[in-house]
RNA sequence: GCCGGAGUGGCGGAACUGGCAGACGCGCGGGACUCAAAAUCCCGUGUCCUCCGGGACGUGUGGGUUCGACCCCCACCUCCGGCACCA
């Protein structure tokens, strides 16, 4: 008999889909996008070529080629497309490091993940290939980021930003993790610097109210994103400095305990710190602090105990008039609130620290539901609290305490409702090389002017030398910085700050949709036909950066007009990560298994199964060589079986037999398993039991029907060998074979096993017709010996029955 | 601390809506084929007891609801992930 082998057979397919075209899904003529078609979107997070693919990025993209396959053998047109997200750090850092240009080493590394993923025989569109660091790409990012910047959304300003000395760039806030750069794990600096911003603050409501248009994510990325969104609920309440004339605001989600801030502090760099202090005792002391902490890391800052200096000033508490020292201390963040906070120490841990290292007053305003207090202690939150201390308010619970202090002061101007965010805007500019160049110059007459738009797209520069020193190396290409100012016509000098390569990948998913247009980013008509996405997938590592700012992305083009949609991705699959040895599969960590060796010793569809076989999608998976031989076995006994069945007469109409009805539970599992629940490890189980029942009854009169089944439903995991096998027993072109359904009248069983308990245990088993009558079965299963053994004479107080599931009595 | 997820044989995992726990695969034991091996095929494989009929126990721990719980409820333990001097 013919051996399998996977080489030659893989390669004969890939030819073949290549050359038929058969992923490739052309967009509608323009007058047909308004009729309703059955089309599905279905996109993985495009790879970073930032190396070859290793067995994590398979897994990743098994996902979508099973769900690519399936539906389009269910008749949709199914769009599933591919491109480079190319831009960035590791392809210019190994561009420093191995000489050579970013763009070079980018590109070696896309025609290497492209020919790995033709080799794995991947049903992907490549009519709509992109690649982020092409002008005609980044032409369009470009024209996007003008129309931000005309809308106000786009903006400059100095800001104290997150500065990883290890890359010489700054970093957007999502791209810091424990202090440290998320990339090269470099503790971040604090600077002051003039940076580009995204306005996606003014969104963090419509982002946070719009996750209901979102059909189905998991909830722990919402979770997380709410979380990274932080909204607080609470008060800014004005507190007099009446020495000076001046009035400082703080934020609050306690108003209810106003009456009980001992103290106030400002954040070092809180801009009134140097005019309450100037002139007095205090100022050296307390200039001397605020020079302390600017030196200070974020993380020393956090590690630190507790401290501060009195400014020698007083505010003025709006609730009671009381006079209360103002101090200075780093655990107030200018970055968050208003830089300044009341002090509530005996509700609030961090005052609690404060107070009781410098001996302020501790004075308990919120009990227990029973009003018992006790000043000098920290008082943690409970349920059904009432305020105590507190004036005119106390006994009031204190959800309504809130209300009605925030009113009462409301009415002298000296509070009001408000609403603050965890979230900052996203800081978009870096100073390095390989990215897209932010289309503005500066002018001395004019300011910051846009690049028109018939100007675009301002080419990144050639440069001999992108070592990062700390300003963008784009600086250096003289000629190209110096230019004339679109409005005025006088010199200018071209930004030369570049866009974070986040900013690339919050737009491609639409462009995939009208990949080749070079007058306009897409066509609205055509983003509208294709998007929302219906199913995207990717990795939970994304779920607040990447996930967050596309969403962003997507509701200004909404806003714009550009686009008819205002959210990007309807329903989010987040696979599960690859571990090795413990450790994430990554580059980074060097534990990457390539599927090279594999692909070359096994086949690319043993890869394709193995990796869905390892468990299910959504959970983590650990990189096992063992299980793999198991697959292998499978595809050999699957190809074995199809070659003697296939020299069989079909027969026509279906035998009822045990083979025809194990053939169509399989279809019927192997449909709901990927078409509803989204397991794609169990399908393989199934199809596993279904060739090994034939193998057990190669004589049955269903297993040719019974073999070819196996073989359909196998498709979408192992598509080459699905394909050979289907063209030796006599068919053609697998791929768009409709898929196949389950027959009723096959699925229904013959006889049940029913089991009988007695008082809860299991102490016979019925072999009935599913149909069996309740009377029936009772008066069958009390005939049994072994339950009348158990039931040894007694009273059954009670029988339950549940129809062609099970009977059982209570004694 | 707050939020989210998970805990099932030697291992990866299955059990979908409260109704036969351990499908499928790996590993392991036994057998067939073979001069032998590989490959392949067959049988067995949760633990303990057993007069070999079967019995008891068993899904992180302790309780509860129920005729019946891996599944629901309460409390706890462990692990993973997110957020966190955020006022």
């Amino acid at each position: 008999m013919e051996r399998y082998d996977p080489q030659a057979i893989e390669a004969k397919w890939q030819r073949i889909w290549r050359e038929q075209r058969a992923f490739e899904v052309p967009n509608p003529e323009p007058d047909e996008l308004e009729r309703h078609a059955q089309k599905t979107y279905v996109l993985e997070m495009l790879p970073y070529p930032s190396g070859d693919l290793h067995m994590g990025h398979v897994r990743n993209y098994m996902l979508g080629e099973v769900v690519a396959h399936f539906r389009r053998r269910h008749g949709y047109a199914v769009m599933r497309p591919m491109g480079f997200d190319a831009f960035g750090l590791p392809a210019e850092n190994a561009a420093i490091k191995e000489g050579g240009h970013p763009r070079d080493v980018t590109e070696r590394n896309i025609a290497a993940i492209r020919r790995q993923m033709e080799r794995m025989g991947w049903a992907i569109d490549w009519s709509r290939v992109l690649s982020s660091h092409e002008p005609s790409y980044y032409h369009w990012t470009q024209w996007l980021f003008v129309r931000f910047f005309e809308r106000g959304l786009a903006y400059r300003r100095e800001a104290p930003v997150k500065w990883c000395p290890n890359d010489q760039t700054v970093l957007a806030n999502e791209q810091v993790v424990d202090g440290r750069c998320e990339r090269c794990g470099a503790e971040v600096e604090a600077r002051n610097l003039e940076q580009w911003f995204f306005k996606i603050t003014d969104y963090a409501d419509a982002l946070l109210d719009e996750m209901s248009l979102l059909e189905e994510w998991p909830e722990r990325v919402l979770t997380m994103q709410r979380n990274w969104i932080g909204r607080s609920e609470g008060a800014d309440v004005v507190f007099e400095v009446a020495d000076l004339g001046e009035h400082i605001e703080v934020f609050t989600t306690r108003p209810d305990t106003l009456f009980g801030a001992t103290f106030f502090v400002l954040a070092p760099e809180h801009p009134l710190v140097s005019r309450l202090v100037e002139g007095s005792e205090h100022e050296s002391a307390v200039l001397d602090y605020a020079r302390h902490t600017a030196a200070r890391t974020t993380v020393e800052r956090e590690e630190k105990e507790k401290d501060g200096v009195f400014t020698g000033r007083y505010a003025t508490n709006p609730v009671n008039g009381e006079r209360i020292p103002i101090w200075v201390a780093d655990y107030v963040l200018m970055e968050y609130g208003t830089g300044a906070i009341m002090a509530v120490p005996a509700h609030d841990e961090r005052d609690y620290a404060f107070a009781e290292r410098y001996g302020i007053e501790i004075r308990q305003v919120v009990a227990p539901a029973d009003g018992s207090a006790v000043d000098g202690a920290f008082v943690a939150h409970t349920e059904n609290e009432v305020l105590v201390n507190s004036g005119e308010f106390s006994g009031m619970p204190a959800p309504e305490g809130k209300r009605a202090i925030v009113e009462s002061l409301a009415g002298r101007g000296a509070a009001r409702a408000a609403i603050r965010y965890r979230l900052r805007d996203w800081l978009l500019s870096r100073q390095r090389y390989w990215g897209c160049p932010i289309p503005v110059v500066h002018c001395d007459g004019c300011g910051i002017v846009p690049v028109p738009d018939e100007e675009l797209p301002v080419l990144l520069p050639e440069v001999d030398e992108y070592l990062p020193k700390g300003r963008s190396p784009l600086a250096a290409a003289e000629d190209w910085v110096a230019t004339t100012c679109p409005r005025c016509a006088g010199p200018a000098r071209r930004e030369t700050d570049t866009m974070d390569t986040f900013v690339d990948s919050s737009w491609y998913f639409i462009r995939y949709a009208d990949a080749q247009n070079d007058r306009e980013p897409f066509s609205r008509a055509v983003a509208d036909y294709w998007l929302p996405v219906n199913q995207y997938i990717g990795g939970i590592e994304h779920a607040i950066l990447h996930l967050l700012y596309a969403r962003f992305f997507v509701k200004v083009m909404h806003d714009l007009g550009l686009v008819g949609f205002r959210e990007p991705f309807a329903r989010l699959f987040t696979q599960g990560m690859l571990y090795r040895d413990g450790a994430k599969m990554s580059k980074s960590k060097g534990n990457t298994i390539s599927p090279d060796e594999y692909v070359e010793r096994y086949g690319a569809d043993a890869a394709r199964m193995y990796l869905l076989f390892i468990g299910p999608v959504d959970q983590d998976a650990e990189w096992q060589d063992s299980g793999f031989e198991g697959i292998v076995r499978f595809l050999h006994r699957l190809w074995r079986i199809a070659m003697e069945q296939a020299v069989k007469p079909e027969v026509d109409p279906l035998p009822d037999t045990a083979l025809a009805r194990k053939a169509h539970q399989t279809i019927a599992k192997v449909t709901d398993d990927i078409g509803r629940r989204f397991a794609l490890n169990t399908p393989i189980a199934a199809v596993m039991e279904l060739v090994n029942e034939i193998q057990r009854a190669p004589e049955d009169p269903a297993a040719r029907f019974a073999t070819e089944t196996a073989v359909t439903l196998i498709q979408p995991y192992a598509s080459h060998v699905a394909e050979e096998l289907w063209e030796r027993l006599g068919h053609e072109r697998l791929w768009e074979e409709p898929w196949p359904e389950a027959d009723p009248a096959l699925l229904a069983v013959e006889t049940v096993e029913i089991p009988v308990q007695v008082n809860g245990k299991i102490r016979d088993r019925l072999h009935v017709s599913p149909d069996t009558p309740e009377e029936e079965l009772v008066a069958l299963a009390r005939a049994s010996e072994r339950v009348q053994s158990y039931l040894d004479g007694g009273e059954v107080s009670r029988t339950i029955v549940v129809p062609g599931k099970l009977v059982s009595f209570v004694t």
